[in-house]
DNA sequence: AAATGACATGACACCGGTGTCACAATGGGG
DNA sequence: CCCCATTGTGACACCGGTGTCATGTCATTT
């Protein structure tokens, strides 16, 4: 058992807690002399400083909260994945708080949170580093917080993103680039922001290339796979079909997919599909998912990055907070040239 | 901000710390005058003790961690929401600690978090919860802990599990009872101990049936997509080809329908494949997978609950520390009846 | 030789709770 | 009416670190 503590190790080396403490933190005005001693007698007796001591001196818990509410597990665990590492690099812990609620019990949920934890700093992904009602509790609160993907750069927070409306107008011009002209559009959740993104990057690209916007061809899903068999069943059913279908995410993607199968549509020879994320499913399924990959990791992990540099270094210069990567567009089978 | 601390209630109330002490955690011996008192001061100061604080002097973090290394997402996701359950009702935190270390380096991994984080117990899910050099170091540095999913119950530590021999052995069985005597088997990862549980219950299903065993109808995967598709690749151009595959998990017999849709195998009219696990992707595609659901949250949170309920009540008697839950068979579009 | 300042170190209070013990007030039994 | 047990309460030390400040020891300046 590893019982030493800073009192022991102040006995052992013969001298006070106080310069034991200057040696941990690498404090100035330590004779080498001493510090020798000092570090030989952490070697003896296996000691690590208590964090929980160093977090009640510093009003600190060392602890930073990762809340999120996202249907997609691949999606979850790669936030996870990106802020580990961040916080790792510094010394912080992660708590994952995932979280269903809305309105008022989402903030009192928050707030619960807050208080049980007494988290330094808080994470936010899609859909909550959109909510202005969260990010101006957690302002009054007076707790840090970072965002990952947030849908505008709209205040001077930390936030790391991609560029949705980009990638979604990258790979609707793929799709027309290989002929389709009647490409459908699925939804995702109204309240994620990407969602509009996504959307407005599939609306460029058509205005772009003079191609006629069709409403009808668009239909409203919520990023499960559930609501992208309904819309499927609705646009594969259109007459004239559509010869092409891009889902804002590949959860939905793959269920047009199945639905396609179905009818006994063959794709991508009667039918491209082009979906969104790179998740698993997107190269599990046969054919493979046409789609965009994000840096999920790298934001995540730059996001925290900065926040966690944000108050343990007391920088006076303000960096530029706003970070947007690179995605990256990933052509699979799923999407072909239209047949004539 | 909520700046309140047990001093500063104290005062408010006209009391001595100690007596909001007593009230905060419950004990006897106060006053209902004095109670009542003390609790509007928690009120109208918008009280929350601080659990660094409190950890500080009880020398406890009130942080579980839980340490796994799984491919599956889904299966990691479920874990997390079923641990986080039971710490919530306990008022614990969790700690995720994804690990994919083996021998000496794994434990130096598990001694730096349990030093750099004080955690007062840990959940082992699969393959970790079934290394006994895992074990042995737990005991060695008295963290409890409690195992979710182990291969055998083998020793006296808490430990909740499904029936994998059982569920593989009634999977078999239906596929036994369709008419299917060349029943393929791809196993798993060899450290997990699920492979040979899995692997027994395939086994005993076709002895009882009287169903010779063919050595070449086995392959060994690792649980991986991409496993199960070089696992596939051999199974599938065997001559004579097996008319039912049993897969490990889903995601091999996910891997198995990708590889018979390009060899243009009809399922399940040419072909039957079965899963395990029910992962999301069990009915992302087409034709969804029969397969087996465990209820891994509940495990965990069972486990959990019982090994925060050790360390907290000072429980003489010894409860039953053993759980083993049901498995639960599904059937999908995957399997049918044998053609002949 | 005395004054000055840089460096090295320790005593002590403090962070916000909890455990131990002393002690006063109360009440019931002899 | 006294004794003693029970109940209610607070003073104080403690958990394991950190911040502040005083002090001691030199070498350097005047």
């Amino acid at each position: 058992m590893s019982k030493a503590t800073i009192n022991s190790v102040a006995k052992y080396a013969g001298v006070s807690k106080k310069t034991v403490s200057r040696v941990l933190n690498e404090e100035p005005n330590v004779s080498s002399a001493t510090r020798e001693k000092v570090q030989q007698a952490f070697k003896d007796l296996d000691y690590r400083p208590n964090p929980i001591a160093r977090g009640l001196a510093h009003n600190r818990s060392f602890i930073i909260g990762c809340i999120y509410d996202n249907p997609s597990k691949s999606y979850i665990t790669r936030v996870q994945t990106g802020a580990l590492s961040a916080c790792h690099e510094k010394n912080y812990n992660l708590l994952i708080h995932p979280c269903e609620l809305r309105g008022q019990a989402l903030l009192d949920n928050i707030d619960a949170l807050i208080r049980r934890t007494r988290l330094d700093g808080i994470v936010l992904t899609p859909p909550f580093c959109d909510k202005t009602e969260v990010l101006e509790f957690l302002k009054s609160k007076n707790i840090p917080y970072a965002r990952v993907a947030p849908g505008t750069l709209d205040d001077d927070s930390i936030s790391v993103r991609s560029n949705d409306e980009q990638a979604a107008f990258e790979i609707t011009e793929l799709l027309i680039s290989l002929g389709h002209k009647d490409i459908a559009f699925i939804k995702g959740h109204p309240d994620h922001s990407s969602t509009t993104l996504r959307f407005s990057g599939y609306l460029n690209a058509l205005k772009k290339n003079n191609i006629e916007f069709k409403p009808e061809l668009v239909d409203e899903g919520n990023f499960s796979y559930h609501s992208g068999e309904d819309s499927a069943r609705k646009i594969l059913s259109l007459s004239p079909r559509p010869s092409a279908v891009f889902a804002s995410n590949d959860y939905m993607a793959a269920a047009v997919l199945k639905v396609a199968s179905q009818l006994s549509l063959k794709v991508p020879e009667e039918m491209s599909i082009a979906g969104f994320d790179n998740a698993p499913i997107a190269r599990h399924i046969w054919p493979g998912l046409t789609t965009i990959a994000q840096p999920v990791e790298q934001m995540t992990h730059t996001a925290l990055s900065k926040l966690i540099e944000q108050f343990t270094e007391q920088n006076d210069e303000l960096p530029i907070h706003q970070e947007t990567l690179e995605a990256q567009l990933i052509i699979r089978e799923s999407t072909d040239k239209v047949k004539n």
